[in-house]
DNA sequence: TATTTTCTTGAAAGCGCTTTCTTAGATTGC
DNA sequence: GCAATCTAAGAAAGCGCTTTCAAGAAAATA
């Protein structure tokens, strides 16, 4: 019999040969309540275990298993958060931003990408979900119908975040795709532009970028006297903006104003018109989205809609901490407002 | 008494009120160990208890506790990531790459930034270990003693990626930052230049950007007409180029070459050069790194060094699933190489 | 000193699954 | 037709922790 000779392994699992709980208890001389209690609520124990339990485990290397403590308390310290994309730098920048308040308290950042793909995403929440973490954070307020059934019958807060205009499942910080769109087409109208383009990438899989140019439409309709037509593109790069300039300079040289649905794409557009001794902004305006790191050192500096990049994970940060540390506390609509950064492309 | 009166909740956690497989087990009216095989192994139950476990588990909208599920099995689906920050695109689009390769294998991706600090590093390796992960990948060589300790004995792979020269602990895919710093100098050198300059940022904190620096200064060693010199800045973004730009035009005016450590920079300074009225690449040749997105877009367009985007995330993704489909599979060191993208600023 | 209250600590019962181990039933061989 | 072989399903033992509960010791009150 194998028990016979000693201990047996039931199986060998990456955890076999770490140390548990059991023996820190063991060579410390006190119980695995003792210890458990001593590594998590050092208040509730005598200084003499405390001390003792230390010792032990730091002769011996002991570290916590996250999962069987899961398991056991009732909390996963897991934050799951779910972006469309990590090339924008909107979504990195923010999972960075909440990553680094977070990982301080000890809580884990699980990340998901579905790619401006609904069913992915669905596919995404349901999994996370099986992890039991403690929040959900997802991008945007558009969802399939199966992923906003799971958003609402999720156990734990759901922050829906880069967006504000629909009613949220539960919480929402962001900023509108509405007043977006319409400050971009006013801002162009007021430059004095009449022939209005809106071109964008992937319209039909971005729902916020869709949104951007309807909301561009909606303005103006307004002025009688402007028109404006939607274009859209494939890819979503400095490449597929250069191309797009030829497009517009081809199929619509009358054009006098352009938003583009990036800055990046904007930036090729720039090049591309530098290219075909069209001028900026003179002959054409052209404005931007997102404010990107390089977006004010293009030839010539590019005029675009700066969305609350810092303050949102910022405040999705606060707001998840504040309902962490208290349940009750209440959800929260927050809209973080755009700021129209003016500069020589209008 | 509590339980006289039914079933009494130890505690309400997160899971509470979640259907678990003893129910579907119920409902299918079979064992939750036939439940927990129909579920994992479809092959091993017969085709009726399949169906019948099926439909209980679809009618009742179960899904599986993945943390109890782990803590039974030895496994725990986790690939954890460290990176210094996702604000970089290289690392942003490397995560994303695993992440689409990995994610529909069932496997969930946890990631850490450290913002360059090493203790940071450190603690995120360990608190990560205490998940159990499947994998670990890290990036980079250069780690502090305690982190190496930690990822010599982990019990899972572990991988260094986006560097190369070092010996790795385990296995390494990524690129030489020596080759890089040479090939970036013998390019500025080839092009007539002979006063250069290595403009970087957080030389301190960054072991990569170091090493170029480190290669660029070797290599121009053995060119005794070159003269060469390392300059360091705070800040990271376009800004810091184009403040650099001016510090260099104001304490260098003979310099007529310049490697930047990231495109970001460059195009910065880029800007900063032309609003000084110096010409690129006739008074100064630049030279970037990354290949971003914007970079082939600039005024005038950057010559810059492009490491393995994308066959980096693609490696890491392939290497990661051979090993753990195959514990066997053996540990690889790969050097994805470089290309050096000639434009007009050299 | 006797009694109540408070504080520490240990024993033990799970958390919800997976995986042996075991047994009952179906299949095959002689 | 009965023993030997194989297969499918269930029983039950954990996985490594946390937390309740109970008991004993210490402190406070009478």
């Amino acid at each position: 019999m194998a028990d016979a000779e000693g201990r047996r392994s039931h199986r060998a699992g990456p955890a076999a040969g770490r140390v548990k709980m059991a023996e820190v208890a063991q060579a410390a001389g006190v119980s695995p309540a003792s210890v458990s209690r001593a590594l998590k609520d050092p208040e509730s124990v005598s200084p003499d275990i405390l001390a003792r339990v230390h010792a032990a485990a730091d002769r011996l290397g002991y570290s916590r298993n996250r999962i069987a403590s899961s398991m056991a308390g009732a909390r996963t310290p897991i934050i799951a958060i779910i972006v469309p994309t990590l090339t924008n730098a909107f979504f990195s920048r923010t999972i960075q931003s909440i990553s680094g308040k977070i990982a301080p308290l000890g809580h884990q950042l699980m990340i998901g990408v579905h790619e401006y793909d609904q069913a992915q995403e669905e596919s995404l929440i349901q999994s996370f979900l099986d992890w039991n973490p403690m929040a959900l954070i997802v991008t945007g307020l558009h969802h399939s119908r199966g992923s906003t059934a799971l958003l609402a019958r999720a156990p734990c807060p759901v922050i829906e975040m880069w967006d504000y205009d629909k009613r949220p499942i539960d919480s929402v910080i962001g900023c509108s795709m509405d007043v977006a769109g319409r400050m971009v087409a006013r801002h162009l109208i007021q430059k004095g532009r009449r022939n209005l383009i809106f071109a964008g990438h992937m319209l039909d899989r971005d729902p916020r970028a869709a949104a951007r140019a309807a909301a561009f439409l909606g303005e103006v309709e307004r002025y009688p006297e402007v028109t404006a037509e939607v274009l859209s593109l494939e890819g979503r790069n400095a490449d597929a903006g250069y191309k797009m300039s030829e497009v517009i300079r081809r199929d619509h040289p009358d054009a006098d104003g352009v938003a583009f649905s990036g800055d990046l794409i904007a930036i090729g557009a720039l090049a591309g018109f530098s290219a075909m001794g069209v001028r900026v902004p003179e002959d054409i305006a052209v404005i931007g989205y997102g404010d990107l790191d390089p977006s004010g050192f293009s030839q010539p500096p590019l005029t675009t809609l700066r969305p609350p990049h810092h303050e949102m994970g910022a405040e999705v940060a606060r707001h998840l901490l504040a309902r962490l540390e208290n349940p009750d506390h209440p959800s929260e609509m927050i809209d973080l407002g755009f700021r129209l950064i003016e500069r020589a492309t209008t």
